[in-house]
DNA sequence: GGCTAGAATGACAGCGCTATCATTAGATGA
DNA sequence: TCATCTAATGATAGCGCTGTCATTCTAGCC
């Protein structure tokens, strides 16, 4: 592999001690110009790179920023990833990351390899983590953010929405355009799925149209084809459901494929609504409703709040709700 | 955050020289089975986790396998990911991945980065690397494996298929069931891609139904919505098209749903193939054929491979072809 | 001229671990 | 019995970098 350069070599090469070339490279300005010069000269010939295990060894700090999702199959948490990832372009971070498999005990085990790391942030996902963990993460000495929803009682900060409410908003949209026997379905009934289908329970009971019968769900990963299962279950047993919340759009777009073999008409005698708003929903056919989470921002802003602490910025609150937007489409217009 | 706990602290209170716990965790064949359960209790007790910055730095190695990936929203590379993920799952080494966005420059300053940190693996994305970046992998002294398709004069070792011939034998499934004006339909023409089109064309020009009029593709990033605009261009400026083979999956659905837009009948009317064979494609009305690319074994089998080169076993052959296999769903059952 | 403040640079030690060689204790064989 | 070998453990040094303090130099001032 490409030989190793080390600082020594840099320095000999401009005729400086290594210590300045260090000083160069973090803190430029505090080198004289001429100096910084013969640095930055011998830099690019030797094409030195610094060794980042040394510099974590010697800062007791790694330029690395963790985050912990729970699976890298579901575009939902890819899209906050990728949001992270552009938040933290042009710094001297490295996004590190680890999968949870939705699993709280495998969370713990990892929020405490990444913090042996001394990480210089950590992001997690959701609220949901275990006494031990959240102990680890309260001793934790580089800042937190939990990202994906908001609730009470942050480790550090938090960048995220009420699922909760998101969920009542979707179902009183549906209520609005006057379906009156909805539906439930949902897959993997993790804790921000079950706050979900609380909001769509809270605001059916509200309006006295919630019947749990009506409620189709799951504990496999969702996924279109199971979406179009429960539908064809779901529908088996009510025939008189006229809608149906999704707990995610894989499951509205197989509801809607389903409705479409039964011959149930889509919106006139079943409305759906999706959850997340992927890219998808707006040119089905017809365009499917769903619930807009704004995943990327979610991610930039997480990395913006990391940094901004890190670098001693003024940071914002401490508890950033980007909440949640129905979009409105053909697929809930209205029962016939 | 948890207190630093030393290897020395571990080796004080199991009474024994801190290099006999480093080997009692490395190599534990080479300690005696009493030494050794005294040295588990006292890391047990301690919660000792190594270091892995002062590994690395004292062994000139990083236990880190970096994964290159052209994007983490594009289910096709965070699938292979994922492969990659499980198949290091129970082993000492840590993922890490960064973003190429496609462009041959950024992957070749990336490569030069994990380069740096002498990491256990390299997996990168394809077979075109610029000359620089080639040159430098030519020197890596880890295992480097190339995925997502299969070429001639590997780095090291590939996992992957041929584009060009998954293409053609789809191509080839369009006009066995009858189809004889088949279009493309392409979005982001990265050089898979373009050797998808050279399958296809090269398939359909064998049988002399190539039309390069029928060819529809634009620069952007691929999408469903995308997929219905190049259909229903495609379509506009020629209405005799009776198949399109979609270069991938979203296209595909998009195109699907276009065609119902247009009450233009699948299959009857027009042939839709798409490419990766995602999980919706068999919940669609109609079922969508497509390619099935293994994608998830290309994970696990690139970990493989770099695990049994770096354990020292038998390596089975450096170039794996995974193959692609044509599904074949009503949406190609030919026209009326 | 002598003194001081501040800017620029350097010397030194050490982060936590492991490679390398050295040492010790016990086993083996003539 | 003594040399010889092997298994188990230890002492030492150093990976490449940076924190801390020390030193040098220049400019400015009375």
């Amino acid at each position: 592999m490409a030989k190793r350069v080390t600082l020594a070599e840099v320095a000999a090469r401009a005729g400086v001690s290594p210590i300045t070339v260090s000083r160069a490279l973090r803190r430029p300005d505090t080198v004289q110009a001429e100096t910084r010069a013969r640095i930055d000269a011998a830099v690019a010939a030797l094409g030195y790179v610094p060794d980042p295990a040394a510099r974590a060894l010697a800062t007791g700090r790694a330029d690395v920023i963790g985050v912990l999702i729970p699976s890298v199959t579901n575009a939902v948490f890819t899209d906050v990833l990728s949001g992270i990832y552009d938040g933290l372009a042009d710094s001297r971070f490295d996004v590190q990351y680890a999968i949870t498999r939705y699993d709280p005990g495998t969370e713990e085990k990892l929020i405490g390899v990444f913090l042996r790391q001394r990480p210089a942030g950590l992001i997690i996902s959701g609220i949901d983590q275990t006494d031990a963990a959240r102990r680890l993460l309260d001793r934790a000495t580089c800042p937190v953010v939990q990202v994906m929803e908001t609730g009470p009682d942050p480790v550090d900060m938090m960048v995220g929405f009420s699922h909760h409410d998101a969920a009542a908003a979707a179902t009183r949209h549906l209520l609005d355009r006057g379906y009156r026997r909805p539906g439930f379905l949902g897959a993997r009934m993790d804790p921000r799925t079950r706050r979900r289908f609380a909001g769509f329970r809270a605001e059916a009971e509200a309006h006295g149209v919630f019947d749990p019968d009506r409620v189709e769900t799951t504990e496999v990963p969702s996924s279109v084809g199971g979406g179009a299962e429960l539908l064809r279950a779901l529908l088996a047993r009510h025939p008189e459901t006229d809608a149906v919340f999704c707990n995610n759009d894989d499951l509205a777009l197989g509801a809607l494929f389903e409705a479409m073999r039964m011959g149930v008409l889509v919106p006139g005698q079943l409305g759906i609504c999706g959850f997340n708003d992927l890219e998808m929903m707006r040119a089905a056919e017809p365009p499917l409703t769903s619930v807009r989470t704004n995943r990327f921002e979610m991610g930039t802003r997480a990395a913006e709040m990391i940094r901004a602490r890190l670098e001693g910025r003024a940071t914002g609150p401490a508890l950033v709700d980007l909440g949640a937007q129905v979009q409105e489409r053909r697929s809930t217009q209205g029962p016939d």
